[in-house]
DNA sequence: TAAATATTGACGAATACTGACCAAAGATAT
DNA sequence: ATATCTTTGGTCAGTATTCGTCAATATTTA
């Protein structure tokens, strides 16, 4: 897909030092990388936080000063449990559809679903929305439960099959 | 077929969009199209929920923000049209508990469903009845009717792409 | 005319980007 | 050793840009 903002192209810079290094691990220079795309050093922290946040699968540390760095790490889980459970904690006691939306594309992007099981997914959940919505009359909170409910129930199914 | 309402010439518009395009998926900016077809920017939500639902064989993404997008992904008939409209048909207005996984292990059985496809349908399926029944207080009538019109949507939103 | 579908507009939420200011850690001079 | 300078990264608040939701109203259809 075509990567027309700053921030896609930041992204896409980091996932190619990722992929090419192999050892699931890169440091950065801050300065450096600001200087490359020619922007705010603080962009640097925006894409980092938001594009390789825990939820994302990645863990991003990084010490100040002289030969200061930031360091990316690709996160892997050695068994089911240890997903499932994290998993959980990720979902928590709710969460919107744009959240879980985001958490389903990671999980297919790792391999962990399908393209059809998003899609189901997906449509179960936004099935439940509706009918909440139009049906019921719920409010949004509840359905952020109902939402986080479910996708709780189909991702363990998933994991414990 | 009067396209003379809105919906109808947006709805033509995308699809035409899509056509020319041919690789089965576009991107839009809402303010555009709402500017080109002189409304409202939420009757392209309206057009995209009511026409391009995954029902009918779309899926809709988008983000919001600087560089936001809309995206429309036309998914192509892979089983044919025929078995789709045979299991509108076989499942009906209504359904119960058994005969929907009756059905669904013989798709498994038929390799038209994975395990974990089967699975994520049946847990879906109890999960709204079991929502139905003890939050709602729905008949059990009603719930075998939100029953078929799950199962309808989950195995038609599959049997596209 | 009752139900379904279409349309609008007000308001809210998510994402992108910047710049000013803060904090930490190494380097250097005394 | 300590103070101070230099080099790094962090945080936060503000602005701009997009899209989404919801409820009210209008129109069409059955």
């Amino acid at each position: 897909m075509s990567a027309s903002s700053l921030t896609s192209k930041i992204e896409e810079y980091i996932e190619q030092l990722l992929e090419e290094n192999g050892s699931g691990m890169i440091s950065l220079r801050r300065k450096d990388l600001a200087e490359l795309f020619e922007c705010v050093p603080s962009q640097i922290n925006y894409v980092l936080r938001s594009k390789f946040a825990p939820e994302n699968g990645f863990l991003v540390e990084s010490q100040r000063g002289g030969h200061g760095y930031i360091r990316v790490v690709q996160l892997t889980f050695k068994n089911c449990e240890e997903e499932v459970s994290h998993l959980q904690d990720l979902i928590g006691n709710r969460i919107s559809e744009q959240e879980a939306k985001r958490l389903l594309m990671n999980l297919q992007n790792r391999k962990l679903l399908s393209a059809r099981e998003r899609l189901l997914i997906e449509v179960a959940l936004r099935n439940q929305d509706e009918n909440g919505r139009s049906l019921f009359d719920i409010s949004i909170h509840k359905r952020e439960i109902m939402r986080a409910d479910l996708l709780k129930k189909l991702l363990t199914s998933l994991a414990l099959s």
